[in-house]
DNA sequence: ATAATTTGGTTTATAAAATAAACCTATCTA
DNA sequence: TAGATAGGTTTATTTTATAAACCAAATTAT
């Protein structure tokens, strides 16, 4: 009936960031924020379980002398996403064949 | 870019009662309780919730004299349901125009 | 009759999650 | 050289989800 939704991406953050990726297939972490109006702590925590969770990548380089953290999402990550949103589809299609 | 979703409905339990009450218009506690696969503590407290919010109400009636507890949807929780599909796409069409 | 079981839940306690506040380091700028 | 700013991370707090414990009535078994 209903499949699970996976904790990780059911996250609004979460989901926003992995959004932007899926899109962008590369962003930096203030531009990230900027989009998803997140605040860096909930950010960086955000970043580091999609990172944990081997749905991203994260790589901390510099800029002109100053920290620079880009974030990819992975084919497992991508593979995620559209696992989720099937899923999310057996609660949102309601009466539909 | 991303349409906030309302931390209501953006639960897998919630979500699911919704769900099934939009296509069944009217169900019981034990029969939510089967097609979610919840506990029936879990599943109190999230119908308790959607109740107070309005987006559902709660009839507490009795069927050969055991207690039956029935659930509808209201108006406002069909809206804010659809509100929050809506919401959700902005996270999933990626990259569509 | 009454003890045990089942039904239909609610209340309470625990575990996990989201979020922001506080903090740190390096670089610019006045 | 004293702030101010950029770019984050770590830690603490609040919220949320979830299940365990509990309760009452009705049914079934002894």
């Amino acid at each position: 009936m209903f499949q699970p939704l996976d904790p990780l991406l059911h996250s609004e953050l979460r989901l926003a960031i992995m959004s932007l990726l899926i899109s962008a297939d590369e962003a930096e972490f203030p531009y990230i924020k900027e989009q998803t109006g997140a605040t860096a702590g909930n950010l960086s925590v955000q970043v580091e379980k999609l990172s944990a969770a081997g749905y991203i990548t994260v790589e901390k380089t510099f800029k002109s002398k100053r920290p620079c953290t880009i974030c990819r999402i992975t084919p497992a990550g991508l593979k995620a996403f559209e696992t989720y949103v099937q899923a999310l589809k057996s609660y949102l299609e309601v009466g539909k064949a």
